[in-house]
DNA sequence: AGGATTTGACCATT
DNA sequence: AATGGTCAAATCCT
């Protein structure tokens, strides 16, 4: 596992390791769950997949795409856990050193709005950094998330497959071959927050025609519960 | 053709 | 030996 090189994971005891994985808030490495399969704004490639024990869904590696041309140790690992609703647990680790700003501008999705265009743009910058605090997503970027949130729906159709099928590899796909179209929850997922993306995955879930970007800002402006933002 | 995905093999850890 | 994580050749996709 990439934790090999970790000192800490050779010196100490099993107890305090065990804690250590589990604890991923205040070790470098966070989960979220999620009940769709969205882009999280990162480029990421899929190097692996594996059959868990005692887990219904293959677990999904990926690397950051830029792991070579910009030394970003960003990885993550998504696997399927629940099938009804479906869920998705992404657990992260390590953060992106890369500054991936193409997508920035792509965060909206209607082209005539160049004010909003050069926020969403701002906020992906803050993003890449993980200095966020003070940025707020435009309207029209909320605009955007909607028209997402129905993607997302549309491509759950896809979702209630058998083992040997891939979602989260659709998902990817998708996001890598057409425009980068984020939902909310993982336009927040972007700014590596920990407990917001749970908060924000039940607006993105229960609403389909609106979004309560209220709730979202607040939570996400909740930062880490270690009060820590980033790692 | 180049980049991304698939998937079996390999390696480290327990 | 079992399991999880990564590698890399083959394959797919645009």
């Amino acid at each position: 596992m990439h934790f090999s090189s970790n000192f800490f994971f050779y010196f100490i005891p099993i107890t305090l390791k065990l804690n250590f994985i589990t604890c991923r808030k205040s070790s470098h490495s966070r989960t979220d769950d999620s009940t769709a399969l969205t882009d999280d704004g990162h480029a990421w490639r899929k190097y692996g997949q594996k059959v868990i024990l005692n887990a219904k869904y293959p677990r999904n590696y990926f690397r950051c795409t830029h792991k070579y041309d910009q030394q970003c140790q960003a990885i993550k690992q998504v696997q399927r856990i629940q099938e009804e609703p479906p869920l998705y647990r992404t657990t992260y680790y390590g953060h992106h050193t890369c500054k991936n700003l193409l997508k920035a501008s792509q965060f909206v999705l209607d082209p005539s709005d160049h004010h909003d265009i050069i926020d969403s743009s701002i906020l992906i910058s803050f993003n890449s950094n993980g200095d966020h605090a003070s940025n707020k997503p435009s309207n029209s970027l909320l605009t955007s998330f909607q028209t997402v949130k129905q993607e997302c729906c549309h491509k759950e159709d896809d979702m209630n497959m058998p083992i040997s099928y891939d979602p989260t590899t659709q998902y990817n796909n998708q996001a890598s071959s057409s425009d980068y179209l984020l939902s909310p929850d993982d336009y927040m997922s972007a700014f590596d927050h920990g407990d917001v993306i749970s908060g924000v995955n039940s607006s993105c879930t229960t609403s389909s025609h609106s979004l309560d970007m209220d709730g979202i800002m607040m939570e996400s402006a909740d930062f880490d519960d270690d009060g820590v933002f980033g790692f």
